[in-house]
DNA sequence: CTACGAGTTAAAGTTAACTTTAAGTCAAAA
DNA sequence: TTTTGACTTAAAGTTAACTTTAACTCGTAG
């Protein structure tokens, strides 16, 4: 079976450079893999974890942040209750981060179809109408 | 009226450090305000850019992104044209972060509905999915 | 008058997330 | 057998977005 990607590889696969692998390994990220002459192999477990990673860091997680939600699930506080709390609290992260975007977008928008010439007094428009926007 | 903030009071307002507000002056996206005494004074002006400014931070752009819409807009390439082409661009990046955002919270979601005991597992079954998930 | 608090500057320091570099190992091709 | 190309390491360098520091200037309270 392909228990045998060298790093080069992987890094392809993932749009990655062997030294952000190497780096992930080395922050703690992803567990060491076996060798082959000194030289790294990856199998799938690898692959898994760093489409996770991947994934986490695309939503805005920083390595750190993913480093506790691994770590949280494993070393198990019983029922993984620790990984329950933290995937609550970065779920709400995220509600949050996603409501900023579309506030965001709307405020892009509405920029567009402005014909002030000078973008601060966009924002005043902006800033007015605020208010409706939260609620 | 109030055109006498001084940049602690700004800073207070926006949660900010004085040395920020500097910061985003000299980088060049909080024009030079007028001085008293050697020391700026801010008025509306100033913090409306700034509230537009801290949204977009919100929202994941970055300063020279920030500072690109502020140039696209105002030079003014005839009708703000190039303010058209950037913000269409953003608003395209917003939405594909706020789809990855979506994509992060349902994976979230489901692994805490999972009795595995290795994130590895989880990321297993996440992957398998996925492609539905795409459609 | 002098001491205080809050402002000013330029320049150096910080953190995250990597990348680059230098120096070395190793297997397979020429 | 020498060269090549891909791997290895530790350590230094990079970029963004600030913060911290050091040295200085003000206006005002005592």
């Amino acid at each position: 079976m392909a228990n045998n990607l060298v790093i080069s590889d992987v890094a392809r696969v993932f749009g990655l450079r062997p030294s952000a692998i190497r780096y992930y390994e080395q922050i703690g990220i992803l567990p060491p893999p076996a060798r082959r002459n000194g030289q790294r192999r990856y199998e799938k477990s690898a692959l898994l974890r760093l489409a996770v990673v991947q994934r986490a860091r695309e939503s805005g997680f920083t390595l750190s942040e993913i480093r506790e939600l691994f770590f949280g699930f494993r070393p198990a506080m019983r029922p993984p209750q620790r990984w329950r709390k933290l995937s609550e609290r970065k779920i709400a992260e995220l509600q949050t981060r996603m409501k900023r975007l579309k506030m965001m977008e709307t405020l892009l928008k509405r920029m567009q179809d402005c014909r002030c010439d000078a973008l601060d007094e966009c924002g005043e428009k902006m800033l007015s109408r605020r208010s409706a926007e939260r609620a």
